[in-house]
This record gives structure tokens, C-alpha cells and sequence, in this order.
DNA sequence: CCGGTTTTGTTGAGCGTTCAACTAAATCCG
DNA sequence: CGGATTTAGTTGAACGCTCAACAAAACCGG
């Protein structure tokens, strides 16, 4: 930590405030969409998401927090919630006494089936649409390697 | 509303992951980071930024919630902890007898000073500084369509 | 094999956000 | 002017997330 701070100069301002500007818009949008329609947060949709493209429709809670990005206590927190709605149902895991894993229930796949085409068509009419090819090829790559950077140094 | 889906391709999946994955661990580590060392979080580092830019360090609640992107309700929930907090403080609007104005305290400014190179370092390393200057560029371009497209078709 | 450490997952409290309902003042318009 | 509508801001309940604390099982080193 230097002495001296390095203040973003008025185009790394404008930049940084556009990116929370358009950033907080599309999830906020996408959010209330799913909500209205499919009676869930965006986050509860990746759940079911990552459970459904999993073999046998099941995975390690820990598995899952790893691929929807999440802490632990966090997806705990989702999975009562999910289980609550029956679109999941938790297991204990065989291999390992300490573990649970998570199922998709048929109920939960019909309602994520139910809720996908309307997100897609969101997630396409908000960002896709919006951007020429290029873009989303530089969005792509501007991702990866802030996703990169992210995870290596660590959440500290 | 179409009849047929038209689904996310591969490249398409893969950018809106890589996205989803970048935004949400930035804003998360910065977040983490702004509680830890200025015990408040980034939404409400947002505001007082804001106050700290107007003219007599003062805004109409209106006008904070449109800069901030946030609900009346949120500003109004957030503008009472921060008040909590002596950070700011709550005037009635002498035009208009409905109005509130939220002003900066000298508490409020001095911890907003106290917190913004930290803030602003955090910003650095884990946007700019993993980003060439033409991705700079291309995510404040992407930003901007993206901010413009959203806004126009409302918030529905 | 045994004691310390790590891993897995849950829990409850506290906080911030959303949503709908509401009050009060301003504005619009016939 | 006067009644309807719009705008400003607040409130409380419900919800989701964070953080710290915790229990239980697995792992690891001597």
C-alpha cells in the first residue's frame, strides 16, 4: 500500500461509472423479470440450473456453491429455501457422512424449464441485442480475465 | 413474445458465464473490501461520493436516488442508517414542501476521504490494472450501449 | 492409532433491498 | 377554483446475503 494515491483520471472515471451504471441495470432488470415470472431471484435460477445440466440431476452442495459462485452459508441458506418450494430435495452423500447433496426435483426442473425461455429472451433483449459481435467477443474476453485476476488473488 | 426460443449459442453461454462469474466476484471482493476498511458498503460509499460532488455537499433525495440508481425506497432505507450513522443529515426542502435534502456532514466527508484511497486502489487492481488500455476502452464503450439500451426500454 | 487440523455444511443475528401501501404536497385541467 | 392525478418521500414486512460461531466427520503427522 503506497503513500500516494493513484485517483482514476476522468476516463477511468467515466468508465468505472458506466460499467456500475450498466452493470447494476442489466441484474437489477433480469432480476425482476425472473421474479415476476418464475417467483425467483436470479441466483436461485443458476441453482437449478447447474443442478439440471448435472448428471443425475445432482450435486455436492459444495460442488454447486463452487459453480454458482457462492459461500456455503449462502447456498445453505438457498437450498432450505429451494427445498421449501420443492424444487430441490437434499440427500445425505453416501461416500461422505459430512456431505449433502442436492437433487433437482421433477417439480423444480418443470419450473426452470418453464422459467428459461423468458430469461434467455431477457438475457438477449438487455445485453446480447444490445451489442454489435465484436463486443460481445471483447465482453467475453474482458470477463475471462477479470474473472482470472479475480480468483487468483484470491477473496484474500 | 415469439413462439420459438432462440436459445443461448456456445460462444454466447460462454461470454454471459464469464460475466456473470467477473461482475459478480468484483463487486463482491469490493464490497468486502469497502466493509472491512470503512465499515459501510459500497451502495452507500456511492452516495456520500455523490453528496460530496454537489453543490453545498447537498441533494435533493430525488436527484441522489437517480445519480445512485437506486429506489426511492432504498435511498430512503439507506439515507436513515446513514443518518444513524452522522454521516448525513436530513433538511426539509425549502421549494417544495414534499422534499427532503441530503446533506454531507464533516463527519460524513472526513470518513469518505478516509475511505476513498483505499477504495479507489481496490478499483484499481482489480479492474484496471488487469485490463489493456483498449479494453478499457471497449468496457466503457460496452457500458455505455448497454447503460443507454436498458434505460430506454425502462425499468418496464 | 490418536490428537490436532481441515473440510463440510448448518445456524442465527444483523443488515440491506424489494415491494406494496401509504401520507402529503404539488400539479393538471375542465 | 376544485377534484383528479401525479410526484416526493417514508414505512413495515418479507426476503436474501454476510458474517461469525458451531458440530460433525475426514484427514494428517507422529
Amino acid at each position: 500500500m503506497g503513500l500516494m494515491t493513484r485517483w482514476l483520471d476522468p476516463d477511468e472515471q467515466r468508465t468505472w461509472r458506466a460499467y456500475l451504471t450498466a452493470s447494476r441495470a442489466l441484474m437489477e432488470t433480469l432480476d425482476r423479470e425472473l421474479q415476476r415470472d418464475a417467483g425467483m431471484p436470479h441466483a436461485y435460477y443458476e441453482i437449478l440450473v447447474r443442478l439440471s445440466e448435472a448428471p443425475g440431476r445432482r450435486l455436492r452442495m459444495s460442488d454447486l456453491a463452487e459453480l454458482t459462485g457462492s459461500s456455503r452459508s449462502r447456498l445453505s441458506h438457498a437450498a432450505a429455501r429451494l427445498e421449501a418450494s420443492g424444487w430441490i430435495r437434499r440427500e445425505d452423500c453416501p461416500t461422505d457422512r459430512r456431505g449433502q447433496v442436492a437433487v433437482l426435483t421433477g417439480e423444480g426442473f418443470a419450473t426452470l424449464a418453464a422459467a428459461a425461455p423468458g430469461h434467455v429472451e431477457g438475457v438477449r433483449r438487455h445485453l446480447f441485442d444490445a451489442l454489435s459481435p465484436a463486443q460481445v467477443d471483447q465482453l467475453r474476453r474482458i470477463s475471462e480475465t477479470l474473472a482470472d485476476h479475480l480468483t487468483d488473488s484470491g477473496p484474500n
